[in-house]
RNA sequence: GGCCCCUUCGUCUAGCGGCCUAGGAUGCCACCCUUUCAAGGUGGAGACACGGGUUCGAGUCCCGUAGGGGCUACCA
């Protein structure tokens, strides 16, 4: 089994693409067969400098391995169109010699007063005769070749997903296969190459399910054994209108962006795990009422043939969800390693062993790896450039600056004292503490929790000041006992 | 316009004629737990687009309608 995924090099890789690969890597993993990059840079216009590497770089960072491509080579190479050019022509002209196709002389003018007219292209050269082409040809008049598509009947075909599928034939247009510049068209350069490369399955997108017809006719006048064909459902916006495109991000979605690129997951901080998984929950399922499951688990699983054919909305919300599922369940060590690039990126100076105690107190509360800067980057900063918080940060519920600085006051030395400074150990006696001057826990916590770290959102208080250390955490609460006694202005 | 594909909770989905008074997940709401934020626990609201058939019996099969998506390029 060989599956492949080809992309055109336009830009940066979208996650629409990379669910089709998904499907088409699964597929080829589950079956113990290949799968393979190809490039399709057919169209010069439309082809961005920059793009494989691109690609690439999605593909290893999603950890999504390929077995023939541009990079890793393969005996089926070149795996990039461009390259293979005469391979192409070759076989234009052979169906032309078979009478199978033809040489078009319809200049750009012609075919836009066609479409003006409402007609598609009305095979005004299908016909002409050898001679008069040639002579055409002999004069230097560019040409396109096209394929004759019957006139009558229907093509029928198998398409994995939704079984048979039927085209009248008389509604297909006679498709250009090679363009005036010598290039293929996707039609024929797909055909050739699934053919070369022994390309056994078939995934791509609906929007190519009208073209079907047309490959099948191409399949059975090359005459070559055809390979299954699966068109896999797209991905539409959030809100279900409109496919998904890396042009138009600006879907309904509380005004948020949603990310679309592979490098704009990477930059919101989301697991590569995480996005395989969610990718392959949409359009299939795991089975077992099981939402989470690694790679492994889905390649032993996978089948084209179980794919949902419909579309469905893009449900983005969801991956927020299993990338924090991803963190709770990672190890310490890895969610260390993980957040150590974001914090850097972020301006600080990560002590790899500090970053180890900090991890534990996040895996429950990040959604994403860059929830880290918010929640605790105050580790990570300069400790001697420390300052107190204002005071609606400081004072909590149901507190003024009187009560705040008295239990400052007196927890400085409760907490000096204590023998051990564990956040077991300090919970005990704070909590102790509050109920000796009448306050709730979350009042005298929030309050240390303000005053250690300058936020109203932290890591647990005590399991902060742990970390801190008891004279680093003490220091921080005389500062904010200061700052209290300061004029407010 | 023509042609093609699709249609179960807001969303992702299970369901392949009786196991469905339609299951799971997410999101939302409530409660519990609780030192903030989370996490976790419990519960709740929430769907078979519509109309015809076929059948003893339809979410499941067929037809139509509606809605959605796509194609209709010398782009893929």
């Amino acid at each position: 089994m060989r599956t492949r995924y080809a992309p055109s090099p336009t830009g940066p890789q979208h996650i629409g693409g990379i669910r089709s690969a998904l499907f088409a890597w699964l597929y080829a993993r589950r079956h113990g067969g290949q799968f393979i990059l190809r490039i399709e840079d057919t169209d010069q216009k439309r082809t961005a400098p920059g793009s494989i590497e691109l690609i690439e770089e999605s593909f290893d960072w999603l950890g999504l391995d390929i077995d023939e491509g541009p990079r890793q080579g393969g005996a089926f190479g070149p795996y990039i169109q461009s390259e293979r050019l005469t391979l192409y022509q070759t076989w234009a002209q052979w169906l032309v010699d078979q009478g199978h196709a033809y040489k078009c002389f319809a200049t750009a003018e012609e075919l836009k007063e066609l479409r003006a007219a409402g007609t598609g292209y009305d095979r005004r050269y299908r016909d002409v005769p050898a001679e008069q082409a040639a002579e055409l040809e002999a004069r230097g008049m560019p040409y396109v070749i096209r394929f004759k598509m019957p006139l009558t009947g229907v093509t029928a075909g198998r398409d994995m997903i939704r079984d048979a599928v039927e085209f009248d034939n008389a509604q297909l247009q006679d498709a250009v296969l090679l363009k005036s510049d010598g290039y293929p068209t996707y039609h024929l350069a797909h055909i050739v190459d699934d053919h070369y490369m022994k390309i056994s399955h078939i995934t791509r997108a609906v929007e190519w399910l009208p073209s079907f017809p047309l490959h099948l006719q191409l399949w059975k006048s090359f005459g070559w054994e055809k390979p299954q064909y699966a068109h896999l459902p797209v991905l539409l916006n959030p809100n279900g209108k409109g496919k998904l495109s890396k042009r138009k991000q600006q879907f309904a979605d509380a005004g948020a962006s949603v990310p679309v690129l592979v490098h704009e997951f990477i930059d919101a901080g989301y697991l590569p795990e995480a996005v395989i998984n969610f990718l392959a929950n949409i359009g299939w399922n795991f089975g077992d009422n099981q939402e989470m499951f690694s790679r492994q688990e889905a390649i032993q699983r996978f089948d084209l043939k179980d794919v949902n054919p419909a579309n469905s909305a893009y449900p983005i919300k969801k991956l927020t969800w299993l990338n924090s599922q991803y963190i709770q369940t990672s190890t310490v060590e890895e969610l260390a390693r993980l957040l150590k690039p974001v914090l850097q990126e972020a301006g600080y100076t990560v002590v790899d062993e500090r970053l180890l105690e900090v991890a534990p107190t996040l895996k429950v509360r990040l959604k994403t790896l860059k929830d880290v800067v918010p929640m605790a980057g105050f580790f990570f900063a300069d400790w001697a450039a420390f300052q107190a918080p204002p005071p609606d940060i400081l004072l909590q519920r149901k507190m003024d600056s009187v009560s705040t600085a008295m239990v400052l006051e007196e927890s400085i030395p409760v907490l000096q004292s204590l023998e051990d400074f564990s956040s077991g150990s300090q919970h005990g006696v704070m909590a102790h503490l509050a109920k000796d001057l009448g306050l709730k826990n979350g009042q005298v916590f929030g309050t240390l929790r303000a005053a250690v770290t300058g936020q109203k959102v932290s890591p647990p208080t005590f399991e902060t000041m742990e970390i801190l250390g008891r004279d680093e955490s003490v220091r921080r609460l005389k500062l904010a006992l200061q700052s209290l006694a300061q004029p407010t202005n």
